[in-house]
DNA sequence: CTCATTATCTGAGCGAGTAAGATAAATCTC
DNA sequence: GAGATTTATCTTACTCGCTCAGATAATGAG
């Protein structure tokens, strides 16, 4: 690995150092606006997911990207029904499964929380010039690729913790 | 605002879908190191708070930081001082309050998780030059200074949705 | 048709949160 | 400096969302 100048150095330590504090703020966001809307954070993961998903998704697969069981799933369904954010259809090709579509209100609702960040974002990044906005990408896309991988290393590696509490 | 260039256009598109993937991967990598450590996400950012605060930290500003009840701050510390991970003294000026010091432990171990993580983006960012640098430290810092902005926002307007459960 | 599997839902119990009030120390007022 | 007020934390009662385990119901293989 090449030795950074002294100069780049500091950076990467700003950087770094201001990574969990951008982790902690998004995370607080999320908790109010979640609160906005009226439902708990994991629900309003579920309308992040279902937004991006391009069609409905069945509840077995929302307990799998949100990694809730299926009767938590089950129930927050119900309350984001309830709430009129999704609608719960029977897939016609196997009506054991349970297919959920994110309804206009459940979709446009949370998105207008971000709007003013994603319009600051913009006028911010619309000064950067290419090697800028790569080097911001590569590193956004990084972040989130590494994260989702140690996520997951941690999800199948066996806990230590449970042992304290197994039976 | 000038307007960007196409390519320009299409990169800041990408950051900008990129920025909720990064946010949910962060928020479910917290879940994890929590369950590993024994604790609730919650008691997690108290941990960050203390290891980012040189220094002991009071009952009452911790529930501050963290926009939580004091009563829910005290059974965190409950929490976190029966695992070894925090100690309770009281302030010798002021016999009513609790001063949170992190051990050793507590601050160890947390950031044992992120290492990996923290190493790999030293490496990706010692290929990035001065001006690259300057990018993305630019845009993280916007970021995390636009959600804690939005959150205050947030926090300090009325909240419609309380209208609904009002009695 | 029968049996094993799969997908979701239901019920019991738990952990962490809030709200409201108790407790105790500090500070103000005279 | 005694009494009243404020401040900081803790306690109690209750709520909500989660997991675990098991029920229900549809699917698919033989």
């Amino acid at each position: 690995m090449p030795e950074p100048e002294p100069a780049a150095a500091r950076l990467i330590d700003e950087i770094l150092y201001l990574m969990p504090d951008m982790a902690t703020a998004t995370v607080r966001l999320n908790e109010l606006v979640a609160a906005r809307l009226g439902v708990s954070t994991t629900d309003l993961q579920c309308l992040h997911a279902l937004a991006k998903s391009h069609g409905p998704l069945s509840a077995g697969e929302l307990a799998d990207r949100l990694s809730r069981t299926t009767g938590a799933v089950t129930r927050m369904i119900d309350r984001l029904e309830a709430a009129g954010y999704v609608e719960r259809a029977a897939d016609p090709n196997d009506r054991r499964r349970a297919l959920v579509r994110v309804t206009e209100r459940g979709e446009t609702l949370p998105a207008s929380y971000y709007d003013g960040m994603g319009r600051r974002a913009t006028d911010l990044l619309s000064r950067f010039g290419d090697r800028e906005l790569r080097a911001v990408l590569t590193f956004v896309a990084a972040t989130r690729d590494d994260a989702t991988t140690e996520a997951t290393l941690l999800r199948d590696a066996p806990n230590p913790a449970d042992r304290d509490r197994a039976r």
